[in-house]
DNA sequence: TCGTGTCAACGACAATTGTCGTAGAGCGGA
DNA sequence: TCCGCTCTACGACAATTGTCGTTGACACGA
C-alpha cells in the first residue's frame, strides 16, 4: 500500500461537529465558510463557530483551505469513504470486539432498511463468500 | 415503541473509556473497582483512573453501585445490546445520513467476517423480507 | 490495641470541544 | 474617497474528559 502519491497521513476522528462539517463538504463540494454555515443553519450557532471549526479542521488536516480568494474555500481531505471506514473500524473494536455480525445486526434492525439494500446486501454476501473460496485455495 | 415496563431512562452515550469499562463489566458482571482495574492493566492507567471514572458513570446512570460492602461492587447499567443499538444507530445517522446499506458494507469490508457470520446475515435477511411482507399487510 | 494495607472521596489539572465576541483587513458602490 | 459589508484572525470561556495525588475511613491480623 501507499504506493501511488496519495500520502494521506493520520488524520484524527473528526469530532461530532467536525464531521457534521465534512458531511456538507462532501455533498456540497468545496466551499466558503459563509456557505457551509448557510447549510446548517437550523443549529442555532454563530458564523465565527463554523469558522472556527473549520480553521481548526484546517490544523488538524481534515480538510484543506484555498486562500487565493478574500473569502477561504475549504475542501476535504479526507474522503467519506475513508472516513466511514475509518468510523465503522473503530465503532467495531470499540464496541463490538471487532466482530462485524453484531455490528450488522443492530444496523440491519436499527433502521427499516429498503428491499433494493436488503437484496444489495445479499449480493455482497455472494461476492464475499465467492472471495473467501478463493482464497481457500490460494492461501491453504 | 416503549410498550413494555422497561422504562430505561436517557443515559448519555459512554466515553471511549467509558466504554472500555462497561465492556468488561459486561463480559466479567458486577465486580469492584480493584478487579476492574487489574482487567485493563497495560494501559498503564492508575488505579484512581478507573475508580473516578466509575464514580463518574454512577452520577450519570451507566452503573450502578453496591455499596453494602467495603469495597464498593459496580455494575452495568444498561446492557450492551442496547448500548451498541444506541451507538450504531448514532453512528448511522452522523456518518451515513441514516442508511444502513454503507454501513453494513463498511462494515463487512472492513473484517474478513466468517463463513458462519456471513451465513447467519443471510439468515437475518430473510427474516427482514419475511417481516416486511407481513408488515406491508399489516400497516400498509 | 496498633499498624498496615485497601479503598473511597475530593479536588485538581491539562487537553479538547463547541461556542462566541471583538478587532481588523479588504473590496465594492455612492 | 469614504462607508459599510463581508470575512478572517485571535482570544476567551465553560463544559467535558482522562488522568492523578492526597487524605481519610475501615478492617484485619499480630
Amino acid at each position: 500500500m501507499s504506493s501511488s502519491g496519495k500520502v494521506n497521513k493520520d488524520v484524527p476522528k473528526p469530532t461530532e461537529a467536525e464531521l457534521e462539517l465534512l458531511r456538507i463538504l462532501w455533498e456540497r463540494g468545496p466551499d466558503t465558510v459563509g456557505a457551509v454555515h448557510k447549510a446548517r443553519e437550523g443549529q442555532g450557532t454563530g458564523y465565527t463557530t463554523t469558522l472556527k471549526l473549520l480553521q481548526r479542521m484546517t490544523e488538524k488536516g481534515l480538510v484543506l483551505r484555498d486562500e487565493s480568494q478574500h473569502a477561504h474555500v475549504y475542501r476535504a481531505a479526507i474522503t467519506a469513504e475513508k472516513t466511514q471506514r475509518q468510523l465503522v473500524r473503530d465503532l467495531l473494536q470499540r464496541a463490538f470486539g471487532g466482530s462485524p455480525l453484531q455490528l450488522v445486526v443492530q444496523a440491519l434492525s436499527e433502521k427499516r432498511a429498503s428491499a433494493e439494500d436488503l437484496s444489495a446486501i445479499r449480493q455482497l454476501l455472494d461476492e464475499m463468500e465467492q472471495k473467501e473460496d478463493t482464497n481457500r485455495k490460494k492461501t491453504p
